[in-house]
DNA sequence: CACTTCCTGAACATCGTGTTCGGTAAAATG
DNA sequence: CATTTTACCGAACACGATGTTCAGGAAGTG
């Protein structure tokens, strides 16, 4: 790919991670994307067709690489060997998070942090999979699902939210104890 | 109050809730509104500075009237008495829920979703307040009310999303059934 | 019947969006 | 190198939504 399309690219990502520390996605404008990037007007418009598009495509970039470089457990037929594998999985994605904990942050505000629980939501449905299916309480699978997966989405919103003042591994530790309690 | 001031009140109301049916708030035009509502457009100004106030407005009245209604339960100092008076007065705030179910649904889109978890959060703080120091889970007490409130209106919201199709009832069983795990 | 308050709607200024296009600079090709 | 292709630039433009203003008409009040 060109260089040039690469450094505008870049330059207009930056930018607009730039602006999100500082208010939300909605309130932001084309044009401040194009003065901080310090491009063209009609460049922006060449790379992405709406703000919209920006926003999005930034996202998928970033959730993939927090989410691809985190690999599913090998399926063993040991429940509890597969789910210590789960609990590690889980922190180990958190790490991730904690990488990126600049750009996450500031998607967290406005209708970006829908797209983040759409991504996370769909991952974590293969994720908890066959856990869940262990779990054995009188409820519909379809409301256990919803209940273990939206708790946890929940819990990490919450760590964000709280500048990721706690370890990955207190905070898997703490939600195990809630949802488990052994 | 003028009697023509409470007509164009209820039509706007009534207008933006018509419309809300059909697309989020965030693609609704102020002109749609004005003329679903058959008003001129400087009488929608002079009673709403813009359209998000209006949202705004409209959602507390909406609220008000399901969570007021929804009396917090006396405080006895029997645990378990509590228990099951917390479960009976979630049980009614689902019921309250239903009955505003047409105009709740189309709220719970785009960006007014969060202010209903905004006031459903702040109400059931009150609501689950002491009934969480009395679980029993080495977690801080954050934590737990983090995930108690977190997790109950998960349900709720995917309840709604779902067209209420469970009965409140159901609805609060299976959730302390999940959240005890007797 | 006065008098006050509210509604009306056209006209206007303002702002953000997305497109167009002739010109320039930088890669790629051979 | 010389040539061709490709990307960037930015001013100008059309468009649509927002919010304001104001003079005149309609509806409540006493």
């Amino acid at each position: 790919m060109d260089r040039r399309q690469q450094k505008t690219r870049t330059a207009i990502y930056d930018a607009l991670t730039k602006l999100l520390r500082k208010r939300r996605f909605e309130d932001i404008t084309v044009q401040e994307i194009i003065d901080e990037a310090n491009i063209g007007r009609s460049t922006f418009y060449s790379h992405f067709e709406t703000k919209d598009q920006l926003l999005e495509q930034m996202c998928d970039e970033m959730f993939s690489h927090v989410f691809s470089e985190s690999l599913m457990p090998e399926k063993s037929h040991d429940f509890s060997a597969n789910h210590e594998e789960l609990k590690a999985l889980l922190e180990h994605i958190l790490w991730h998070i904690k990488d990126h904990e600049d750009n996450i942050s500031s998607i967290m505000h406005g209708e970006s942090e829908k797209l983040f629980t759409r991504y996370f939501s769909g991952y974590l449905e293969d994720a908890f999979g066959d856990m869940i299916s262990h779990i054995d309480i009188d409820v519909s699978s379809e409301f256990k699902k919803q209940f273990v997966i939206g708790s946890f989405i929940n819990t990490v919103k919450w760590w964000i939210g709280n500048g990721l003042t706690q370890s990955p591994g207190e905070i898997i530790d703490a939600y195990f104890k809630c949802l488990v309690r052994k």
